[in-house]
DNA sequence: TTGAAAGCGCTAACAG
DNA sequence: CTGTTAGCGCTTTCAA
């Protein structure tokens, strides 16, 4: 097929193994000999077969990046900040989408054996049972936003308590008296926690108002759905929170089509701070999630534990990211903020 | 490290070449052994070592993947198409961004020998001589949006050409008399066709205007700094054909920013249809591009060439796509349009 | 139907 | 400093 290490050693009248040692760049070589070796490679165009050396090395120099879709902004800025990290390192990425059920994400799971050095995991999916049960030998491996690593395994993550929680305390600041809700998908942990932060916040700062919760996926058009039906409701809430900036956008466009003023009539606000978020009119309030900065310390992380030699057992190690409000037009705050970004989780590593 | 196919022909008493059997399928096996293999497989958590197999098959059911950047809805979309397709085929995706200079690319490129099965390749770089220079024996090779293939090898792209044409023939019979025209990066084969698009419908439409195009490079930094100059001027063009919609969104902000009316002091229109283009207010006038498509057609025929076996020679089929002009308010029409989405180009396959 | 054995291309002791 | 050689985990003739 190729030309191997070999027609290499031949033609330059070595063997395979100095060859090798010059690939490596083991200094224990003349620099005579180093010198014909290198001339031969280049012309022959020999380019080493990385697959056979990471059979003896039982090295790839790949990560696997297994995320729930390949769609979209957030995991646009997921893989972009989780790229930079790995070309930053000579890190080459395999990526999969898991968007079947569980069978897809075991076998997308078992058939990064021999191909990966470690793992990136974000799936609802993924809890620690279910991983320690699909994982090929003890391959590193760090999850990403995902609550069920149980300490078993690393992770990175925002505190998306915190977060939903402060954000309902700048509605509730900014003079909304009912605040509503749209909730993600069901199983989703990161939903779940921001749904609790509302519910936390809304006890602490409306003790009298009443929950209103609809029912979302984390897709525009469950915004849309929701925000039609809000427009045809005679009584509606004063402001509602999206679990997402998709939602809270297609909310928003429902409502501005159906003649309802946001913020006048009905103030939102989301959650991700994609980067449409910023182009929309009114521009959307949300919690700003370092989506690029997660991915990029995920992987760094992993390639700490990759180095650590797989050994140093489970790096149970959770990181949290801080998160901040983003204010802009579509919450209405009546009251001007002193700035647009305020701290929301002191907490770090 | 993990549980090899030796452990599991011992644990059931046959030599390894019966498990290598029931692994792949062949049937040559009697039912009673295949069954306590199984059996044994199950027990032990086996899971084939795929780099070791493609060792052995020079197969490796994986496709490299190198795009310019990982970053944005253009590329996004990008690899949802492709990986959308892949998964459908049982192939997996080796991504790379290329992000630095030629030699960069070059080292992407042989990076992936001996990992990829066929590799699709989005890169400035990428020019037939490049190809041929840095590819790893003849590995199946197909081209995205780069008019560098030379015929050499296959190629998937849209008509950028036409599709230029036909918007600033859509601004012309929207009644503006000069039309601008903000530029890609310098070397980029889609924003020189675009260009050249502009300059024959120019010529076309309005034979005594002249020119005025503005340098930008694809960012959106680019449109604002336009946007921002063009603000400032007295005599400003009635309407801005941007070679993509980020800078004509940098633009259209700048614009107002700077108290500017879109559509009725400038009009403004782009190119690709990112989702974004629908989101600001006035939304773009563009021109939809099939991204996903194009990359889950891509993959189409590098599958094909794969299976053809490499040989076939070099499959120069150059695919195009269909392009639609999108009309939006952007682009302050006077006179009603019949549908949003006029056809231009009739060409396909 | 099954097993033994020769690789696939490369690395890494182990001897010289 | 350099060459020999035994694997890495799997597939695949070739015999039995």
């Amino acid at each position: 097929m190729g030309v191997t290490i070999k027609d290499v050693a031949q033609a330059a009248n070595v063997s395979v193994a100095s060859v090798s040692r010059v690939l490596n760049g083991h200094s224990t070589v003349t620099d005579d000999t180093r010198a014909r070796i290198l001339a031969v490679m280049k012309a022959l165009r020999y380019v080493p077969h990385v697959g056979a050396r990471s059979l003896s090395t039982n090295l790839t120099d790949t990560v696997g990046v297994l995320l729930p879709d390949l769609y979209g902004e957030y995991f646009s800025e997921m893989i972009r900040g989780i790229d930079g990290a790995a070309r930053r390192r000579g890190l080459h990425l395999l990526v999969a989408s898991l968007h079947g059920g569980a069978d897809e994400a075991a076998t997308a799971l078992r058939t990064m054996r021999g191909r990966v050095d470690g793992l990136l995991v974000m799936s609802p999916h993924a809890d620690a049972a279910f991983l320690a049960d699909n994982l090929p030998g003890q391959l590193p491996v760090v999850l990403l936003n995902s609550g069920a690593g149980g300490g078993a395994y690393a992770s990175v993550s925002i505190d998306n308590f915190s977060a939903a929680y402060a954000m309902v305390g700048h509605l509730a600041a900014s003079g909304h008296r009912s605040i509503g809700f749209i909730t993600g998908p069901a199983g989703n942990f990161e939903a779940q926690e921001r749904l609790r932060g509302y519910r936390a916040a809304l006890a602490a700062f409306l003790p009298r108002a009443r929950e209103a919760v609809y029912e979302g996926d984390f897709t525009e058009e469950a915004g849309t759905r929701v925000g039609t039906a809000l427009a045809r409701r005679k009584r509606r809430p004063g402001a509602v929170f999206a679990a997402n900036d998709m939602m809270a956008i297609g909310a928003q466009l429902a409502l501005q089509a159906a003649g309802v003023d946001v913020p006048g009539d009905i103030a939102l606000a989301g959650f991700d701070d994609i980067p449409v978020a910023r182009y929309v009119t009114p521009a959307l309030t949300t919690v700003r999630v370092p989506i690029a900065e997660m991915g990029a310390l995920a992987l760094g992380r992993l390639a700490a534990q990759i180095a650590a030699g797989a050994h140093g057992g489970h790096g149970a190690a959770a990181d949290t990211l801080d998160a901040h409000l983003v204010v802009r037009a579509s919450s209405g705050q009546r009251a001007p903020v002193p700035s647009n970004r305020i701290p929301i989780t002191g907490d770090r590593q």
